[in-house]
Formats: structure tokens, sequence, C-alpha cells
DNA sequence: GTGAAAGCGCTAACAA
DNA sequence: TTGTTAGCGCTTTCAC
């Protein structure tokens, strides 16, 4: 590789005449106890303008022990939502000046990116980590990353240590759970993939809790993978195999967006309408579902506000670890959509109208 | 920030009883002329695993001066398409062992990401940048990166020096517009948006031919933005201003999958039948269309092809700058769903069935 | 205000 | 097969 001809410090000191140190402090605009005459600095600007002086980032933090990069720690990337929660977050880290790799943990253990490619980082953000702080820090530990600065974020958290912006999805699913009972659902099911280790989950135990509480049986839908082709698979064969004898769900809270609107796809082919037949609710807030010919109504979660918070807890600890612990826990907010309205005659006319 | 107690290859040099050279040989396992005997290394590799050794990529950076970064260089991320390539090649490169750090292009000159926090690249993924080699190349040299590898992708390329792979989305529009004529539109409208440079887009040119061809009219339909909301408002405001003794088209061509699921909408709130008032098809594969209650055409661009090529000519060029560009052209593929059907009986029953 | 010297952790060259 | 030396480009410390 023909290493073009780097522009470095000492160049730019040898063409204005002075030490590389003090084009160093010229450049980084160093307050400290070292003062450049402001003479020297718009010299030593203006030549590193003009023989487009890029600095070596390599150097930079071999020395100082900095990265500025920020590894986003998530379990899998196929999700809108998490798309749409990453480049929020890259947005947010960047105003601090920082960047971001992004770290997809195959399993339950991200050993493997965090110890391979992926340079070294400053801090972490945890994403929707199901497994709790002490092993996350057992991980880090693993890693020789134990003393590194990290910040969770999402619908899993437990009180600890570490900073933490939470989500309270238990609350959100007892109002879905209980918007869905209003509307007159007598059956009402959650739908979820086996991956969401859900016995585990705030969803898993707010909705069983609330059916109960609303003298109701729970029913559980599980499918393999949260994708949208698996859950409509499910829903065809689990709806298609009831008999109109037999009682069968009328309302449905499913554990994200890309599982409701899976399920909605498998509703329709079995020519079961939404929401007459069967009322829908879904969780995250993924733009797509509320472009449906019937809009889904969804949990939504706070993305932009859980994202900021989260970078800018990460970003104060990285400048002072010591800081006391910054937990916050957010609301979702239950928006009800066409999917689970009450308002059914209205979608009778509508669903005659071809 | 307590910099934890670093495990160098110098510390493990001492605690083996060799020099910190030989260390470093045997952890890279080099095959060059340097040979360490099977003991030593042997000995070395448990020590390091051990002690839990972690290469300082930075140190390493500095004297290597490869990063294993790449950039992957995009003009907006808000498009789940986009998502889908990004992770695709994410994938793709980590298995050449490289990392990848996301450049979001604001405008048309990405200066400022590259510039700024990112750190330095060892080639550059760009992916859909309509401006032609040369601008690129401009841009790279003005950011002092003249000679760094890169590698174009999508649907925007043009004959030059550089490694390309290509989407010849031309014959896929004009399949499309055929298509669409079929089965029986006599009025195809092409709907895009402003920020898509489009009188410069293959998509534009080809159906405004194809159009002609079949001796039509053609007829653009512009939004603002390329987003479902603006898409939407766009189809609302454009089909409902006209009367029932106006034509108005019976077929559309989108410019992307995001704008075809916005104009799907807008017409389902106009109560407008599509196949049988009009057909759609859209362009770029994202999966979510498929899931609507009348699931969307498209013409598919074939990103996991595209990405596999793009990752592999961009190693090959990193590895060896000499080597002879290398450039391909894919073909999309026009999936044919009931949007855009000629069935129009079936769906006339589907729809009457509420 | 500025400069000189040291060194971050690693690898490339050469010597042994 | 292994060790020695040098240096990547930058910042930090301390002396001037």
């Amino acid at each position: 590789m023909p290493r073009q001809p780097t522009i470095t410090l000492k160049a730019i000191a040898e063409r204005a005449g002075v030490s590389s140190m003090t084009v160093s402090a010229a450049l980084s605009g160093k307050s400290g106890n070292v003062l450049i005459s402001e003479a020297t600095r718009r010299r030593v600007l203006d030549l590193a303008q003009e023989m487009g002086y890029r600095p070596n980032v390599a150097a930079r933090t071999l020395v100082t022990g900095r990265t500025n990069q920020i590894a986003f720690w998530t379990q899998g990337v196929s999700n809108p939502y998490f798309n749409a929660v990453y480049h929020l977050a890259r947005r947010d880290l960047r105003h601090y000046g920082l960047g971001v790799t992004l770290l997809e943990a195959g399993g339950r253990s991200p050993s493997q990116p965090l110890a391979n490619v992926d340079s070294a980082v400053d801090g972490v953000v945890v994403f929707d980590w199901p497994n709790g702080e002490a092993a996350l820090r057992e991980t880090l530990a693993t890693l020789g990353l134990a003393h590194l600065p990290f910040v969770g974020m999402g619908c899993y958290y437990v009180a600890g240590e570490a900073d933490y912006v939470g989500v309270d999805l238990a609350a959100g699913t007892r109002q879905a759970v209980e918007h869905l009972y209003t509307i007159g659902c007598q059956r009402i099911a959650y739908v979820v993939d086996q991956g969401s280790h859900y016995e585990t989950d705030a969803r898993w135990s707010a909705y069983t809790l609330a059916v109960q509480r609303a003298g109701l049986e729970p029913e559980y839908i599980v499918t393999s993978v949260a994708s949208r082709a698996s859950a409509r698979s499910l829903v065809t064969e689990y709806f298609g195999s009831y008999r109109d004898d037999k009682p069968r769900p009328d309302g449905l809270f499913c554990h994200n967006d890309v599982i409701a609107s899976g399920v909605y796809r498998g509703l329709c082919d079995l020519g079961i309408r939404v929401p007459q037949d069967v009322a829908l609710v879904g969780c995250d807030g993924i733009e797509d579902i509320e472009y449906l010919e019937r809009p889904l109504s969804t949990l939504r979660q706070p993305a932009e506000q859980m994202c900021a918070l989260a970078c800018q807890f990460l970003y104060q600890r990285i400048q002072n670890a010591s800081l006391s612990p910054q937990q916050i826990v957010l609301c979702p907010e239950l928006i009800v959509r066409e999917s689970s309205s009450r308002e059914l005659d209205k979608y009778q006319d509508i669903s005659q109208r071809s």
C-alpha cells in the first residue's frame, strides 16, 4: 500500500519554525498551563489548514489511552426498532465527539466480537441486555475490561451500581392488556418468540398478571424466532386449526412490532378481520406498522429520550468515573390505532367499501 | 479514568523469559522469515491466554499504518434498504477481519464526518453515491485521502478506473413499466422525491423512455423527501384532487419501497383500491412491504451479492493496489405481488370478503 | 511562551 | 530460532 506522504506535526513545526510540541498545543487549543501566543497559534493553524494536516488518531490514542470510540452492544441487528435506536444513539454520541462501533452479541456473551477486530473503546452502550448487571460485569471482566464505563439502556434493567436508562414495559403491558379488555376482548393471548427469554421478561409477567386480574386465562403463543415470517406462519397454523365452535383469542398482545406485523399478515391470510375478529397491539413503535391498511396499535418506547439520557450518562461517567450512579426509568406510551380500536362499527363500514 | 494495569507484550515476554519481539511473532503467527519454535509458541500462547492479553490496536496501527477499519459511506440512514445493505456489508467485511465505521454524508460532500471523530480507515465502501467517480476522487483528495482504496456499490455507477458493483436499475425499471403496461395500465406515473437528483437517475430516464415507447405520456409525481409520511400526503393530495371525469394514473412506479409504502397508505386513505384502481410497483425489496394486506410488487436489488462482491473487491484492492479495476453490473429482479397482479378478479373477491 | 526529552505498545529490520 | 535496535506520531512533563 503506497503510504502517502503523511503530514505530521513535525512537518508543520519545521515550516512554522517552532517545535512540534508548540504545534500540538496550538492545534489542540489547550487551555492548561501551556499557553501559546495568539500570533503563533494563528500561524500554525493556517499552516495546518494549508498543508491539509490530519491528526494521526492511532498515535494520539497510544499516548492518551483514549479512543473516543464507544461500543454499541446489542443482541441482534435485524429489527427496525434496533436500527432506529442505533442511529439515534450514534447521533447523540457524535455530539460528544464520540464515534460508534457496533457490537453484535451473537448469543449471550459478546466476547468474540469485543476481542476481535473491534478497536478499543472508551465506553459501552449496552442495549436491551436481558441477563442482568452481574453477568454483564463478569463478561467485561473476562475480557479484561472490568473498569470500562458502560451504561445500560432498554427494557431490561435491575437496580445495581451501574448507570442505566430503563423502560418500564410492565406498566405499559398492563395498560395494553387493560385496553384490549376494555374494548371487549375476552380471550387475550400473548405472542412471543422463544429467543426472548420470555419467562423473565417484564412483558410476560405483566401480561400474565393483568390477564388474571381481569379474570381471564393467560394464553401464550410462542414462535421460534422473532421474525415476521415466523410469526406469520405461526398464526396461520394456530388460528387455522381452530373450528368455529371452539373459542379462539380475540385479542393479541405481541412481544414486539415485528412479530405483530407478521401476526397481522397471518390473520389476513386466514381472512380474520382486524380488529373486528381479533384486536392487535404490538410493542416498540416502529414506523412501518403505521402504514398497514389497518395501522397497528403499539406500545411505543421512548427511544429518543432513552438514547439521549443514556449517552449523556455514559459521557459523564467517562469524564468522571467517581460519579454516583445515574438511573432512571422511562415509560412507554400506548398508541391506539385501528388494529385495536373500539369503534368497530366504523371499520365495519370501511371494510365493506370495496 | 483509572487506566487498568495493561498487559503488554513486554509483560508476557518477561514471564516467558523471551524478548517481546518473540512474543509478537508467536502471537501473530508470522509465516514470514521469522520462525518461532513450536515450544516457545505454545508457552507464549498459553501465557497470553492466562494473563488475558489483548493487543493494543492503536500501537499496532501506529507502526503498521493499517487500522483494519473500513468506512461505509452512505447518503442517509433512515431507509430500511440502507440498513439491510449496511448489515450485510458489515458481515462480509468481518470475514476479512475488517471492522466498519459508518459515515453519513449529510449533503453531497461527506468531508465533515471523515475529517472528524471517525478514525482512520484502510478503505471505503461507497454506497449509492450519485455524483460520479470524479467528484468522489476529488472529495477524497480534499481530505488528503487520495490514495485510499474504495469500491463503489449500488445503482449509480459509471465506467471509470475504480472498482464497483453496479445494479442496473434501468433494465429493471423498463421491466417494471412494461409489466404495468401488460396488466392493462394506461397511465403510468413515476413517484419520486426531489432529493434523489432524479433527473440523472437511471430509474427516471428508463421510466420515461419505457413509457414513451409504449405510446403513453410520462407523468412525474414528485414529493419533497423520501419518507413514508411525505409520500402518503402527496398521494392524498394528488389523487384527492382528481374528479371522476378526469383521467388519473392507474399504475405507479415508485422510486423506492419506502415511498411505495407511503403511496399505498395514501391510496388506502382515499379508498382507492390496489391493484384494481391503481397498480403499484416499488423498488429495493425491503421486507415490510411484503407484509401489507396487499403485498407490494417491487424491483428487488441483489443486496447480498452486491455486498459480497464489493467487499471482496475492496479487500483485494487493499491487499494489492495495482490490481486492474474490477467492475461488474448486477440485475435487479422484478417481484410481482398482489399490488400489481393481473388476476384482478381474484382480488375483487378478497376485497369483498369482509 | 516555548522547547527538549521521554515514552505510549507495538512491529520491521537486521544481527546473532 | 531468537534478540537488539529503532521508530511509528503524538502528548506529557518539566526545564528554560
